[in-house]
DNA sequence: TATTGTTATACTCTATAACTATA
DNA sequence: TATAGTTATAGAGTATAACAATA
C-alpha cells in the first residue's frame, strides 16, 4: 500500500481522512451527527434558505428535507416562512441549537487546533498558505464545513 | 463564518473536504460508492480478514458484514475460507474487483496530483513532510484510504 | 415556465444486541 | 471464556421521480 501510493498524494489523503475522524469524534461526544454538526455550524452567521442549503452541501433539496426534519425533531433548528415568497423557509437555530453550535464549534477549533501542534508557527503559517492556494485553484466553495 | 473560523483550522478543514469530494467524484465516475473504493484500495495488496478489515475502517464487525455484502453482491470481491482458522474468512479481490481498483486508484491519483499543480515541487515536499510529521503525530494508521 | 420545497421509494452505511461456530 | 463472523433491527444520509404551491 505504501509503495502503491504517491508519497505526497498518500499525505492528502491520510490528512483528509484525519480531520474528518477528528470532526466525526468531536460530533459524536456532543451527541450530533457530522451532518448535523456542519448544518449548526453554517448557520452560525443567520438562517439560510433550504435551496441554498442544498447547494451549499452539495445535495438534492429532497436530501436537504430529510437533514433540516431531523434537526428541528431535535430541537437543533426551526424552519421559517420568508415573507418576501411563499415558497421559501429558511432554516434557524434555535437558542438550544446556537448552544450546541458555540459549544461543538470551540471543541472542534481545539481539536484540530491540537493537530497542528507538532509544527512551529512559521510552519503553520506556511502550511496554511499553501493549503489555501490550493483549494482557491480548486474554486471550494467559501461556506464550506467538512 | 469566515472570522468565525481560526484562519489555520479553516484551510485544514477546506482541504479535508476538497479532498473527499474528489474522492466521492472519482468512485462515483467508477460507479463505486466511497466506502466500495476505499475497500478495493485497501485490498490492493492482498486479501485480509473481515475483524481486520472493520479495525481498518474503524466500524464494528456487523458493519463490514454489509459492506463486503455489498461488495460480492457487485462482484467486486470474495469470501475466502481460512484454512487454519474454520471462524475466519478472508476477504479478496475478484478479477473485475482488481481491475476496478487499478481504475479507480490510477483516477484518484491523478485527481489528487491535480490539486497540488499550483505548488511548485519545492513547495509539494514541503507540505507533504509537515503533513508527514502531522499525521505520525496523531498516530494516524499507516493502512489508510479516507 | 421556472423555482421552492415536500413526499414516496429505495439503497448504502452505520450501530447495537443477540446469535452461531470455532479456538 | 474469548474471538470471528452473521442476523435482525433501527436510524441516518443519499438519490430519483413525482408532486404542490408560488413566482
Amino acid at each position: 500500500m505504501t509503495a502503491f501510493w504517491d508519497d505526497d498524494v498518500l499525505a492528502l489523503v491520510q490528512l483528509s481522512g484525519l480531520v474528518h475522524s477528528v470532526f466525526a469524534r468531536v460530533a459524536e461526544r456532543h451527541d450530533l451527527t457530522p451532518v448535523q454538526g456542519r448544518l449548526l455550524c453554517v448557520l452560525e452567521d443567520g438562517p439560510r434558505g433550504m435551496a441554498e442549503l442544498a447547494r451549499a452541501f452539495d445535495v438534492e433539496r429532497a436530501t436537504l428535507t430529510g437533514i433540516v426534519d431531523r434537526g428541528e425533531r431535535r430541537g437543533l433548528v426551526q424552519r421559517v416562512p420568508v415573507p418576501a415568497d411563499r415558497r421559501a423557509m429558511n432554516v434557524a437555530l434555535t437558542d438550544a441549537g446556537m448552544r450546541s453550535m458555540l459549544a461543538f464549534h470551540a471543541d472542534v477549533t481545539t481539536e484540530l487546533r491540537g493537530l497542528l501542534d507538532p509544527l512551529d508557527p512559521a510552519e503553520r503559517q506556511h502550511l496554511g498558505a499553501m493549503v489555501e492556494r490550493v483549494t482557491q485553484a480548486a474554486g471550494v466553495i467559501p461556506d464550506w464545513v467538512p
